[in-house]
DNA sequence: GTTGACCTTAGACTTAACTCTAAAGTTTAT
DNA sequence: ATAAACTTTAGAGTTAAGTCTAAGGTCAAC
């Protein structure tokens, strides 16, 4: 049985994080001693491993509680259900790269237009693109 | 000289973000009534649409102050200055979308590796793949 | 038997960029 | 002259995922 700062070296999450993963219903400790202090056994510490790895990948704490409770019953719960949490973080992750690639490629496309030099930035390009209407929100819709 | 319901509708920014970009020494209207009402002009308008439009590639609002600062006196700043910026959102911005291809790999890989059917998840490989330690936190120095 | 390291809780703070509210004053249209 | 629509301010709330603090209790070592 693990105290808190043992598991936080464990796993490398700092005590705050795992009692507010506590606090957020994700993992607690089984076992509290007389004196309340937390002591985790082995389920424990595979619960909080789950629990990092599904954030090492992006899923929201959300997403990681629904995935817990599909962990702790897999009997009850699908394939699909476990493909459509992940089918949706996957979406979520290709527009926001999608976001990113088109400021990328308008970012690009100005450093390339422009001196980068010492000279007085009267005429400067850049500052001349983002003055005139040339620039566009990339996808407003996508969230 | 328009009214700040005038200026939002034209560039299609709420009064409040309006309001906001002023408090935050953005921009500010150039006149006032006697009643306090504000009033922007060209000037004043040309300035909320270049802050529109370096919001739209990406800029923080510290960044957009930064080129603003330049904006209004180009000749004593030089073209390095506005390219630092821009080169340095772009590093960012390239950092981010390397951090979600990374997540796109390993989310696609998992959709890949698992049926995604009615079947119940007991033997479901992305529930697998999490309880394993086969997750890697991707670059976590990278910021 | 006391120092120092550890643990507890509730709750405040952080970041960025808004977004909203309340309470009051102003302008416009009829 | 009055109702509707607009404006003002200060300040609170939002989001996500922590991060930190204060004030106190506990445990191990010497």
């Amino acid at each position: 049985m693990l105290k808190i700062s043992e598991l936080s070296a464990k796993v490398g999450l700092s005590a705050h994080t795992l009692r507010f993963y506590e606090k957020n219903g994700l993992v607690n400790a089984s076992v509290r001693s007389e004196s309340g202090y937390r002591y985790y056994n082995d389920a424990d510490v595979k619960r909080v491993e789950f629990v990092k790895s599904a954030r090492n990948i992006g899923f929201s704490l959300d997403d990681i509680s629904t995935l817990l409770s599909i962990r702790v019953d897999k009997q009850s719960h699908s394939c699909q259900e476990v493909t459509d949490i992940t089918q949706n973080k996957l979406d979520e992750v290709n527009s926001k790269i999608a976001e990113l690639q088109s400021m990328q490629k308008i970012l690009q496309i100005l450093l390339d237009s422009c001196c980068g030099g010492p000279e007085n930035a009267i005429h400067c390009s850049i500052m001349e693109a983002l003055e005139d209407h040339e620039i566009q929100s990339p996808h407003e819709g996508v969230s």
